[in-house]
DNA sequence: TTTCCGAGTGTTTGCGATAACACTGCCGCT
DNA sequence: AGCGGCAGTGTTATCGCAAACACTCGGAAA
């Protein structure tokens, strides 16, 4: 910096004007420190602005398996946000969504001196862990559940799984069996919340959720039992590989989707189209989340408090694997 | 690290001994330290280490679509390689893999004095890109192809296409027809390589390869007119979504897989085993990958010069898509 | 006994930037 | 003419840490 201030025949500090607040250097002045820049190929020293400025530009995001389609695009949402608010971004991925391994990987990022950390949680133990967070850190946590002490971004799981329920129920279909995700996550008991409601609001009988493991073998398992009963007419599963199994495990037992049985799925993920038939699903919109949770984290950055929800509103997509009760 | 240093009773400097040369400090005198850090809560201060150290400990990450199933993957191995090295990741995604995408994501991360560059770039125009890379900055391509300036980590795309056309060879198929993926992707014209050399080693009549775009779309629109040429047994697909879409297309046909069309697809996603039928395909250890390109690069931060390619081998994983030519 | 060595610890310095404050002219006001 | 104010710039102090070098002291070697 020294080097670019002698050059532009300046002061330092004027250099260190020129970058961070234009419009207090005579343009001129400004025009012969970004020449010098120019010319030495000078580039300001992260580690020094840090530390002086007590920030640093970066932030964290804490997650399980970023391989999954959903915290892999939330993650991405994330990433592109961030970037237009010229900040970047860190990640630690965790085994396991336990108090300890949440407090770790938030320890990681704070060794680094992230401004802020988002987690993507969508696991009850994980609560717990966030109940444990450091206070001097902001922390925004996604696809969280009730009574999280964060703010918190979302889609409305309920509301989805309301929504594929009643597409079904307006078919005609009796009532609506639901393959569910595992006991302890987030997604999978709001999804089953909302089917639920959905059903009672018809007054519809309610059968014992099946429960997966979002995976399509847990999807085609069931499948093969569910094939063999008769009254199953429609099914609601909590994902779009477990339908993927599903249809599968159907079409091999001799049923036909949608003639026999009715499935909606929930993610809509880009292969879901191409499913034979082509499924119906919920359309979950992460980037959005993903921008909602950076907003929120920037906002307690910028020393907004206060416990907040952002809900996102998912969206019904209808494709070839529901059709009217026959 | 005053405060520490006070309470434990000996100099600023023996506390940071004790950080980071512990074996050089007396351990009475380091668990006395150790008591204060604790006692104080004192975390060092990331910035002003690295200010006087010069490295950051953190690596950067350029990629296109960490939503993708592969980049996600390799990222995903990328992390787990550095968390055991106590590197954190730091990610720049990019909207296309262009010369200046890539100038821009770089300095994106170097401004933040990343230690290093991943750049998982499977596409040709990058490779002019990578090119024109400070070179002062340790980067290691991801799949990159042949003739880049810099190290590179890549699943053996030839050979993983060779291994799934033989396959299909050794069943009586008289040929192979080739699905492949868009022009300028490394990875696509790295399988066009492997189907064509197994077929031209065997003396077989080499179709023109039908060209796709990754997506299920492609391979159900080329699978439907595909369905109407008897001639065509057996068919490798450049990935597992366009081997859905071509699943999809040939059953809709009246064709039936594998009785009169095997398949093979590319990458092993998870639900690759519950396609119906489940999909034969070529597996990438993805994970291997990120954890060679972490390795190339901290050898490169190390000093260590030349320009290596590390190759890993895919494996074929045999289901029920593929069967005898009758 | 003296000398030397080295393990363990302290002191000083500087990493590169910004914040806070100080200075310099010039302008317009009284 | 004299003063205040303000835009533009410079000076100084400081952020928290580690590198380099200096010091101390006890024990081994001469």
């Amino acid at each position: 910096m020294e080097d670019v201030a002698g050059l532009a025949g300046v002061s330092a500090m004027t250099v260190s004007r020129v970058l961070n607040a234009p419009e207090k250097v005579r343009p001129e002045t400004r025009a012969r420190v970004l020449a010098a820049v120019q010319e030495l190929g000078y580039r300001p020293n992260f580690a020094a602005r840090s530390l002086v400025t007590g920030r640093s530009g970066v932030l964290g995001v804490v997650s399980m398996d970023t391989t999954l389609y959903g915290p892999a695009s939330t993650l991405y949402g994330i990433e592109r946000a961030a970037r237009q608010h010229d900040y970047l971004v860190s990640i630690a991925s965790l085994q396991a969504l336990t108090r300890r391994s949440i407090a770790e990987g938030v320890e990681r990022l704070r060794s680094q001196s992230v401004d802020g950390v988002i987690i993507i949680a969508p696991h009850e133990s994980a609560a717990e862990g966030l109940r444990h967070l450091p206070k001097d850190l902001p922390v925004v946590d996604v696809g969280g559940g009730e009574g999280v002490p964060v703010p918190v971004a979302a889609v409305d799981q309920a509301s989805g799984a309301a929504r594929a329920t009643r597409h079904l129920l307006s078919l005609g279909h009796r009532t609506v069996w639901h393959l569910s995700g595992p006991a302890n996550w987030i997604d999978a008991s709001g999804r089953i919340r909302g089917w639920r409601s959905a059903l009672e609001a018809e007054g519809c009988e309610i059968p014992e959720p099946l429960v997966g493991d979002w995976s399509a073998q847990s999807g085609y398992e069931h499948g093969r039992r569910m094939a063999h009963d008769p009254e199953i007419t429609a099914v609601f599963a909590a994902n779009d590989p477990m339908s993927l199994g599903l249809l599968r495990a159907l079409r091999e037992a001799g049923k036909r989707v949608p003639e026999d049985v009715s499935i909606v799925g929930f993610d809509d993920v880009p292969e879901a189209a191409y499913f034979w038939p082509p499924l119906t699903t919920v359309r979950q919109n992460f980037g959005e989340v993903g921008g909602q949770a950076l907003q929120l984290l920037l906002d307690r950055i910028g020393g907004v408090e206060g416990d907040v929800r952002r809900m996102v509103e998912p969206e019904l997509v209808v494709r070839e694997s529901t059709a009217q009760r026959r």
